[in-house]
DNA sequence: AGCGTTGTGCGAAACGTTTCGACTCCCGTA
DNA sequence: TACGGGAGTCGAAACGTTTCGCACAACGCT
């Protein structure tokens, strides 16, 4: 391990003028400075980050805390870690990836007293969520990626709802449809106060009722099971349905079974589309799903480069909506003939 | 933040002696090791892992080094950094979310150069894998999600492919069938060297061999449209075929179509099933899929236990190969009547 | 000619630990 | 009674940086 120290003596100059050529802390004569990064060059010098961080106060580490995984892990969680990583990666940063135990704040205590990590980044956030108020009562910098009900200055990147629901509205009214019915994620995840759920559950109602369709949910299918379930009981009570929105992956194999066993076809009798998951996932079935995939790479990378932007001091909060992209699949068509609304 | 001087002050003693109190490196009055531990205690004290690590030489940091999402992440790939960062936390240790860019080396020539972790854990590794002769050369300790063609002494937890396969050819030859195929990963995977390709890929040939059942497979098809042909391609040169596995995903849903296509019914007219994949994506196909889940979350807590045994430093070099779990779904069947192999 | 200013460099202190030699008791033993 | 030795404690050094006060020279200005 070559050290600061080596480098100086290489370069006959003292320690501390080494410091400051190499990090342009302070002014250095061109001569000087470029015979001490030649010198550092030469030796294959890397500035010892435990060192620095000691001495500075900052480690250029990041930590995301991401949740137990509940009943598993969707691929979108993992693109969240990668592109913060990522990003964190390009400025410099290094991204500690924290599970979370049973006692979310404890642990929370604990990372954030080792003076390892110079943010938090969070995720799978909730309307009301702990984790932010104890970071803010305890001063840390972070960011999130989702938002509390009302995050106030705090650092988000969140998917813009709104917007998605519009797109979605829209693709489906552009096709001729006059009703869309909407299925939640399950009920647990809305008990939860899961945001999406809440926030896409709302928006999807708002947009339907600004492009002037009609528009039907209620329904928070968990399981194929209750997927199929559900699928059966909206028929009955709305026969006049022809596309649907579904937002559980697993609910939606079950839609699609019970549209078999109707002997309806899709996209022929209904128009099916899959609501926050990856296009990855929307090709595994038959037909491919039409899908608003949610952008979550971006996410993470924003969450980590509004974090490090808040970290070097010179930032307003930001906080970035970014809508879904819509995947148009196999399963999207114009309403049958003789559906009257 | 309270220092260990604050402690030591509180407790009338003196640094040196709250440090060996705390961390028990040298003997100390039982009373006065209770006096100190209440002092941090009554504080909150934390070590600071920085002023640690700078002295001690060891941060209790481990790095995963995941590579760049080659055409998307599975859920797999997540389960081992989820897994590893558990097993790191219960045993006192940090996981560093480490982006692989593309020069993979220089990636890790940064990484150990800062003296930010005390050891690596790689994951996608190849049967010829120059990260790993890198760190043996660098004098690295690491660990191996997956294997070198010749690991030696080298650390790894890995998926037992010769019991996978085992299994799966037990569970098909059971139901009755005769005559099995595989298809294997992409060829571009398989060209790749991918371990878990050229692995799966002879020990189930060796695994029907051995129970004494006919058995095919070059193919390797990577999308659902290879999936479609590579059946067609099967079925006329092997119509005596009832047993299918399949690796990858995407594959399997061209050959579910493939199947409807032709008039026949999972599992009455095929028994299919996936290899390496969660059973939550085996879920999204109807009829569900047998499948042989890969212990992913287990590999990533024993590659993260191995290794960090490794740097306590009082371990022999471990193995340890984990098979498969056998997740039997709707899609498995004694062949229909009829055939002869 | 004297003075402040600017540019450049140095040395020492500090960050919070761990480690290690040395010191003080006190007990057992010769 | 003197002495060796262990248990317990302390103080100082060290880890590799950054930071900060200060020194020194050169220079332009009045």
């Amino acid at each position: 391990m070559t050290s600061l120290r080596d480098v100086a003596e290489r370069a006959q100059v003292a320690v501390s003028t080494a410091s400051a050529a190499l990090n342009g802390t302070r002014p250095v004569a061109a001569a000087t400075r470029r015979r001490v990064e030649r010198a550092a060059e030469e030796l294959g010098y890397r500035p010892n980050l435990l060192a620095r961080g000691l001495q500075s106060k900052r480690t250029r580490i990041l930590a995301l805390l991401f949740p137990a995984p509940r009943g598993g892990f969707g691929p979108t969680e993992m693109r969240f870690a990668t592109g913060a990583a990522e990003a964190a990666r390009e400025l410099g940063y290094h991204l500690l990836l924290s599970p979370e135990n049973a006692d979310p704040i404890e642990e929370l205590r604990h990372l954030t007293g080792l003076g390892l990590v110079d943010g938090v980044l969070l995720m799978e956030v909730r309307l009301d969520d702990e984790r932010a108020e104890f970071l803010v009562a305890a001063g840390v910098p972070f960011g999130m990626i989702g938002r509390t009900r009302d995050p106030g200055p705090i650092d988000y990147a969140d998917i813009d709802f709104a917007a998605t629901a519009r797109d979605a509205v829209a693709h489906v009214a552009g096709l001729g449809h006059r009703k869309l019915a909407f299925f939640n994620l399950s009920a647990d995840a809305y008990a939860a106060q899961y945001g999406p759920a809440i926030r896409a559950g709302a928006e999807f109602g708002a947009a339907a009722r600004q492009a002037g369709i009609a528009y039907v949910d209620d329904f928070r299918p968990g399981s194929p099971e209750e997927g199929a379930e559900a699928f059966d009981r909206l028929l009955a009570g709305h026969p006049d349905v022809t596309a649907l929105a579904v937002m559980d992956d697993h609910a939606a194999v079950g839609v699609i079974a019970a549209v078999a066993r109707r002997g309806w076809r899709i996209p022929g009798d209904l128009t099916l589309m899959l609501v926050l998951s990856s296009a990855r996932v929307a090709e595994m079935f038959h037909p491919r799903l039409t899908t608003l995939e949610p952008p979550s790479a971006e996410l993470g990378r924003l969450g980590a480069q509004m974090l490090i932007d808040r970290l070097q001091g010179n930032a307003p909060p930001r906080q970035r909506l970014v809508p879904c992209r819509l995947v148009v699949g196999d399963s999207s068509a114009p309403p049958r003939e003789g559906v009257t609304s």
